[in-house]
DNA sequence: ATGAAAGTTGAACCGACTTTCAACTTAGTT
DNA sequence: AACTAAGTTGAAAGTCGGTTCAACTTTCAT
């Protein structure tokens, strides 16, 4: 299930060396890791693995019982470290939040990006694109949660998540526009505005057919695709 | 602002009469007002008034600070009524978010129906549909807002909401397609999952277009229906 | 005008949770 | 072996807000 969920250590820290010359100087440089990690970043590998446990752990919690139901006790009781351990690596549960999230944004596009490149023109590479994130969504049902409720609970990472997702499709169209794939629709403002209606339709198809039920990834992707292609209307 | 908000009351009781009759039989008879309101429903003039007052502060609260920020007092004091008060007419925060949510099912409904009605073929109607929904969504961001926050706080009212949602799309689908104003399509599955991507797509874009952004609601629908009926393929 | 039902009040209760911290353990270095 | 930095522990402090309730006021039918 969770195998290849947790890049914030991994973004968060530089490989061994770098590491320790920024321990030294005191404040981290990197801004990246600093908002993300703070002077909180474990030191050794005892401490990596125990910063993984917590991680791990809040991915189920959050997942399963939502922000607020979720508790720290509940944390570090799945991880099996004590409940002080929590706030070696974190200052409170907001923030640990909000660092998952950003995890999770970057953890979907990776997962779907593989699906963006090879054979096919634009649009079917958005069909590929959209089974991949069905796919996705069923395996990581508590990413999918947890991005949701980063609208309450951390909107900034919330909107920036959306915002650099339909910013990618509205790119994406452009360069199948200039490559003569689609039909007119040049306007800059009708670029965003189907990029966010598919983007949209991309999160509800997943709330649907992956979460709550579980259809065929590519039949799904197959019927919507079909309709962005050619439309509903008639002749 | 919060005009037209308050059917909870109006749905759930009935007019006087009727309402001193239900009193007197006890326990109310009527299923949706008792599953709405229970034995807490105001039963003077006086107590109504104080309702409409929680009912209208609780929809500022939630929607200006979210479920669990939102306070009993704050909902309270802004209606300027007593802390001990709010338990007269709800048995506790989680019951009254939820009246809220089932009301704004209903609101939006309301909101859009009459759009769907009138001159145009099916795709004309969801334009004008959709153009009426992000009028709403700007002109009530907290009942937005409080939509989608359902999902975490009351997940049967959100999942009750957004299936009905889908179910009515995809019949109007339907009628469409027997009418011959689609392109053949006519499997269920495929309306449903069309239904859902479309739904999907009036979500995004009220967030973007309405509740973050102010953009000409006819233009969005506009520019949105083109796609729905012509598709983005060449040719 | 009177009594009973309905509604109002806010101090106090209560439980649940986050957060702190001083003592303790582990691991690595000299 | 001794020293030190890093990490761990869990009891206890502290906070916060939902909920209760007994006293009080208002309404309204008779």
């Amino acid at each position: 299930m969770g195998d290849r969920i947790l890049t914030i250590t991994e973004a968060a820290r530089d490989p061994g060396t770098k590491r320790n010359a920024r321990l030294r100087s005191g404040k981290s440089a990197s801004p990246a890791s600093a908002a993300a990690r703070g002077d909180k970043a474990p030191r050794t590998a005892r401490g990596e693995k125990t910063l993984r446990k917590i991680l791990t752990a809040a991915i189920e919690e959050f997942g399963e019982r939502g922000f607020s139901e979720a508790s720290i006790v509940g944390i570090t009781s799945r991880a099996k470290v004590a409940l002080g351990t929590f706030y070696t690596y974190f200052d409170s549960k907001e923030e640990l939040f909000q660092a998952l999230v950003r995890d999770m944004s970057v953890q979907v596009r990776d997962h779907v990006a593989p699906a963006l490149s090879g054979t096919g023109d634009g649009l079917e590479r958005e069909r590929r694109a959209l089974a991949a994130f069905l796919r996705f969504a069923a395996e990581h049902k508590q990413v999918y949660r947890i991005i949701d409720e980063s609208e309450f609970v951390d909107p900034e990472g919330f909107r920036a998540h959306y915002e650099t997702t339909a910013a990618r499709i509205a790119a994406r169209l452009g360069d199948a526009a200039a490559r003569g794939e689609l039909r007119e629709d040049e306007s800059a403002l009708a670029h965003e505005v189907i990029a966010w209606a598919l983007m949209g339709a991309n999160v509800f198809l997943g709330l649907r057919f992956a979460v709550w039920g579980s259809s065929d990834p590519d039949e799904i992707a197959t019927i919507t695709n079909r309709f962005i292609r050619h439309g509903l209307g008639a002749r």
